[in-house]
DNA sequence: ATAATAATTAAGCAATTGCTTATATGATAA
DNA sequence: TTATCATATAAGCAATTGCTTAATTATTAT
């Protein structure tokens, strides 16, 4: 009863050529994304490229919302938005210093992300790898 | 005469309290961006939480359309509207077997990036907002 | 105090995104 | 062939994003 009702909600949503066992397999697959749960928020903040020049200058030198502008030739308050979500995300600090506000990098685990995504870009197309 | 232009540019663009030294180095700082140019775009294919899923579950099996979809909740042409970005960058492969296809994770460097930003999850930022 | 500079926040927008439904293609079975 | 299932593509949309300009706050100098 409760049984057949799965396997119709299951015909009605999994390919016809499907394995008793298979049921039991995509739930299973299903559990395990909640490794990834909740782990696209850090890639969504790299997924900016002014955001990730931001973080990167930010590794490389202590600079303010000024300096920052200039060099992203971005205006000065398109940067303030970008760093305010970077504060949230506790990847940048600030301080100031009389009517500058200088910003560096907080959390350098994310130029570890970089790196890696470095390499990987530099690899293009090649497929190898280990696991 | 394009010396001073320039000054004036700068006196524009950065902060009052600026060394001779900071033009140069603003300039010197810009260059080294070209290091991470272009390389959010592998951070914005891992910034979907679908697409992450869907990367995740296709390293641990080979998974047709149908199943992914399945797992996932949400439609088929949502899940081969993601594959075909995925495709395009060649992250992942499909191979055809009757009536389905079959994707399986083509470049496995990408689940370094993950494991990584797991890292860095773990390592706490989870909640709470800053000041 | 007022003026000026640096940064933040707010408001408004063009562009992009990710989804759905509808339609088209590809492959197999009757 | 026709019918059916699995994908792919197209069209259209609500929601989000990243930027700009305008207004506000914070700090310093006069």
């Amino acid at each position: 009863m409760s049984v057949s009702e799965f396997d119709d909600a299951v015909d009605d949503a999994v390919c016809e050529t499907f394995e008793p066992s298979s049921i039991d397999m995509l739930e299973e697959l299903r559990d395990k994304l909640t490794e990834v749960q909740g782990l696209s928020q850090i890639f969504r903040v790299l997924g900016d490229e002014t955001r990730t020049k931001l973080i990167y200058l930010l590794f490389l030198k202590e600079l303010c919302v000024c300096d920052l502008a200039e060099i992203l030739h971005i205006s000065v308050p398109a940067v303030s938005h970008h760093l305010r979500l970077l504060r949230a995300m506790r990847l940048v600090k600030h301080r100031r210093d009389g009517k500058n506000v200088y910003y560096s990098l907080d959390d350098h685990h994310i130029i570890t992300l970089i790196r890696q995504a470095q390499e990987h870009y530099r690899e293009g197309t090649s497929a190898s790898c280990e696991s």
